[in-house]
DNA sequence: CATTCTTCGTAC
DNA sequence: GACGTACGAAGAATGC
């Protein structure tokens, strides 16, 4: 039996690029990024490897730039158009796809991609490899020579042979170059014999064979014309052979294994299509992957690591930590609330390389190889609890509270991987380890979820074994050590380290110790309230039942629907992608035609307050001491802001009567006082900053009711003049301004007409000229920059600025102007906490910080302490940073945190 | 039956 | 389609 000849694809990548993007065309995901030369590559690309199975391949592209050819012939390529913006956008992603599909590439400046897939073929049959070369491109022709050399195109399934290549040119491939020196060729710019055309070439080259032969020969020729067309263009007729020709010496590597594929990098590859959103590549990719890898007691992975599983190798390990000038640490915890969780193992990555684990357990756990995590820790408590070694990690936070619940406060906290990788790009999804180890380090290493799966079928990660335990956390924590330096760098590049090391670093343990301290919440309140909110919930449902003449299911949008527009025949105000709406705008508009609409208001309303807020938060009262633990997020929102979450308790309600009362149930410790600390209209201080405008800067400094200054602006009257509506009028259009909105949703807002909110909003900014500038320059800056930027450096990107698509556009616009304000809001307020946290330590007083809501601080201060309390929170956060405006902040306080607000 | 998507509503 | 940032409950739809 023969062996089967090992073959080489080589993958015209620029010709591809092209050829996709235009074959699919004007594609952009959600965000209005242009997608589809992305799909129609990866699409291509999938099917090389998925039905040739190649023993090496390697995508070549055009190397941007001026090459070699232009050198000799300057005006080469000057006809061709430039690549479409869009186009271009897409070539990184491209780049990244071939990567993560672990397909060795190619580009080299002074080159293009034909040099190089000359260069490869001609070595690689050298190597007596078959070569595939994969392109349509009739350039690439010359290179056929069957059998050994064969040109594909995967789009069409076309194999290109030999014998077409004579029929359409009248030479063999190796003698194309000889024709195309003769005819030029025009897409190329490239010259040829003027007067000579694709007939008189293949005559002449039928006749001598060669274009060498031709001019040594050219006396005999026989057309005179044709003689004297050479004659005089013989220069360039030996140019343009040489511009037609493909080098075979471009310096590039020629080592067989470079060539060969290697697995694909999973996560890096689900990000990617994420981000692009290519369902059906996912839904395939998840499939292949799951095929191919049937949960496959994963790869041990690159980590040299070992595991301390005895109290004598855990002091071992803990006197050569105490050692070393810098650790990682990654800790692994039974459920991902970390105040929730046990630890269940701990890692530590050293700086010449390796890392240890430490597998963990409750109290009378040695038997199974594992170590009491309170004796354990114990042990490390001079490695944990001292700034010597310096600690990096993915995701600190949870590590200082899961050693805080044993009484232990992580010192040294020098680097967070996570919190460095959201701030150089805060638009991701997620920044799981494995992501960021993706793209921080090209690597792919195990997320959480590979490891304890996901949904129903997740297990603690306590009941994983212990040596794939060992492997992934290592791995975390050797990635996060070497994600260190790359990551550092570019938050250099990026001028973001002042930011990072200022804010968002030390944040980290000021948020840690607020979600340790929690806040009580009064569970029998909470209770009682879940009780009165059922009780009317009940009566309201009878009424809703009464008048529908039905019983139906009130939280379904759908069965509601069909009650009020097809039973009771409603209006339909307007649709979402499923059917009729039955949100709250619409309700509101039915309610003024049928008495129903009110009562399914009541009826939301008080099935929110009982489901979403009593029922839920009794449920996360920690029982041991009455309080509830939020986790604050520092690497969710765009814009810097933190996020809450299980429970959320930035969005407890506020504004009504009923909702207070929820409110009400979050209580001070006996003899405290909860004080609550606001920043006044902060977004529009921000803005009077940002944007100078002499009537806003005038308005704040004269510490005015703003809406009703923008009144008088707006209805040019005297402030005392402002009635109540111009001022509701004002109030909206502020708020507007910071959301970007336009006449449309004003109009909707203050139910006026488009025209009549236009013309407001012209009055607007006819009072407020420089808020206008402003907003036009911000927005112009971020299209140049490619993202917007708040006052202490926090950058977002804002890639839908660049869409075509009109709407995705405006959208970016409204990002471009909201992000710097919104975001900068963040920083200082971030900044506040930072410095209240240390005042307060400095300070002797009890008071303490206990929640953080955008632009509101809550503390839990002892009565007797609440004047000096005050007075310093106050100094603290109207210090934070010098504006051009001073920023105001308002104090209330009580027995609860309904009352705390003045 | 489990998971994901959709709709709705709360906060700033 | 039209106003930015979040989180989460419940129903509906989809997938295994």
């Amino acid at each position: 039996m023969t062996e089967q000849a090992r073959t080489f694809y080589l993958v015209d990548g620029s010709s591809y690029i092209y050829r996709a993007y235009y074959a699919v065309s004007r594609l952009t995901n959600s965000r209005g990024f242009p997608t589809g030369a992305v799909l129609g590559f990866a699409q291509m690309l999938d099917k090389v490897v998925r039905e040739k199975k190649p023993d090496y391949i390697c995508v070549v592209f055009d190397a941007p730039g001026p090459t070699f050819r232009h050198e000799m012939y300057a005006p080469y390529k000057a006809t061709r158009q430039k690549a479409p913006e869009d186009m271009i956008a897409q070539i990184p992603y491209i780049k990244d796809l071939v990567r993560f599909r672990g397909i060795p590439q190619m580009e080299l400046p002074g080159y293009e991609a034909d040099d190089l897939i000359a260069t490869l073929t001609h070595w690689a049959v050298e190597q007596d490899i078959e070569v595939v070369v994969v392109s349509s491109d009739k350039d690439l022709h010359q290179l056929i020579d069957d059998p050994v050399v064969r040109q594909w195109d995967p789009q069409k399934d076309r194999v290109f042979m030999e014998w077409e290549v004579e029929d359409r040119y009248g030479v063999p491939p190796g003698r194309m170059v000889d024709y195309l020196a003769l005819v030029g060729d025009s897409s190329d710019n490239v010259p040829g014999v003027k007067g000579i055309g694709d007939k008189t070439a293949r005559q002449l080259l039928q006749e001598w064979g060669s274009l060498d032969r031709i001019y040594a020969n050219l006396a005999r020729v026989g057309s005179a014309s044709v003689r004297d067309k050479l004659e005089k263009h013989r220069e360039e007729a030996l140019l343009s052979r040489r511009l037609v020709s493909f080098r075979e010496d471009v310096p590039v590597e020629r080592k067989l294994e470079a060539f060969a594929p290697g697995p694909p990098l999973k996560s890096q590859l689900i990000g990617l299509f994420e981000e692009l959103e290519f369902r059906s590549l996912l839904d395939s990719l998840r499939k292949e992957l799951n095929a191919v890898e049937p949960a496959a007691a994963a790869p041990a992975g690159r980590t040299k690591h070992k595991i301390a599983g005895s109290m004598d190798e855990l002091r071992t390990l803990a006197e050569r930590l105490a050692g070393e000038p810098v650790v990682s640490i990654q800790v692994e915890t039974t459920r991902k609330d970390a105040m929730a969780s046990d630890l269940a193992g701990l890692s530590f990555g050293f700086e010449d390389d390796g890392a240890w684990y430490v597998p963990l357990g409750p109290d009378g756990s040695e038997g199974d190889g594992r170590l009491p995590a309170a004796v354990a820790l114990a042990a490390l408590e001079p490695v944990l609890g001292r700034s010597r070694p310096a600690k990096i990690g993915h995701d600190l936070k949870t590590a200082w509270i899961v050693f805080k619940k044993h009484g232990i406060e992580l010192r040294g906290i020098a680097f967070d991987t996570m919190v460095a990788a959201y701030l150089l790009d805060p638009g991701k999804q997620n920044y799981g380890i494995d992501r960021v180890a993706a793209e921080c380090l090209g690597e792919n290493i195990d997320s959480y979820e590979d490891v304890t799966g996901k949904g129903k079928s997740q297990v603690g990660f306590d009941t994983i074994d212990i040596g794939r335990a060992a492997a992934y956390s290592c791995a975390a924590a050797d990635a996060a050590r070497r994600m260190h330096p790359v990551l550092k760098r570019k938050l250099d590049e990026s001028r973001l380290t002042e930011l990072f090391e200022k804010i968002e670093l030390p944040l980290i343990t000021v948020l840690a110790r607020m979600e340790f301290r929690g806040i009580t919440a009064d569970a029998e309140k909470l209770e009682s309230l879940s009780i009165d909110f059922q009780k009317a919930l009940d009566r309201t449902a009878d009424t809703i039942y009464d008048l529908a003449k039905e019983k139906f299911n009130i939280q379904s949008p759908k069965q509601l629907a069909y009650i009020l527009f097809e039973k009771l025949g409603l209006r339909v105000v307007k649709k979402t992608k499923s059917g009729p709406s039955t949100d709250m705008a619409v309700l509101e508009e039915l309610a003024l035609e049928h008495p129903i609409a009110d009562h399914v208001l009541v009826f939301r309303t008080l099935a929110k307050l009982k489901g979403t807020y009593a029922d839920a938060l009794g449920k996360l009262i920690n029982p041991r001491t009455g309080r509830i633990h939020t986790s604050y997020n520092q690497t969710v929102a765009a814009t810097g802001r933190l996020s809450s979450s299980d429970p959320n308790l930035q969005n407890i309600p506020i504004r009504t009567e009923e909702g207070r009362k929820i409110r009400s149930a979050f209580i001070p410790a006996p003899g405290w006082l909860l004080l609550s600390a606001d920043y006044s209209q902060i977004e529009l201080r921000i803005l009077a900053h940002c944007s100078k405008d002499e009537h806003l800067l005038e308005a704040f400094r004269d510490d005015e009711d703003i809406h009703r200054r923008t009144a008088a602006e707006m209805f040019g009257v005297s402030p005392i003049e402002v009635t109540p509506e111009m001022r509701r009028q004002a109030k909206t259009i502020n708020f507007g301004i910071i959301y970007g909105m336009g006449p449309f949703g004003l109009a909707q807002r203050l139910r006026i007409s488009t025209k009549t909110a236009r013309t407001a909003i012209d009055k607007y900014f006819q009072g407020y000229r420089g808020v206008r500038r402003f907003i036009d320059t911000t927005i112009e800056l971020a299209r140049r920059l490619g993202y917007s930027e708040t006052l202490l450096g926090r950058r977002r990107f804002i890639p839908e600025l660049q869409s075509r698509n009109k709407t995705i556009r405006q959208l970016g616009e409204r990002l471009a102007i909201n992000t710097p304000l919104q975001g900068t809001a963040a920083d200082l307020i971030k900044k506040a906490m930072i410095d209240a946290e240390d005042a307060l330590n400095g300070s002797g007083l009890r008071t303490v910080m206990l929640l953080q809501v955008h632009d509101e601080l809550v503390f839990e201060t002892p009565r007797e302490e609440l004047a000096a309390a005050q007075e310093l929170v106050r100094r603290v956060m109207e210090d934070v940073w010098k504006l051009d405006v001073p920023l105001k902040v308002e104090l209330g306080w009580g027995d609860n945190w309904a009352e705390a607000h003045a």
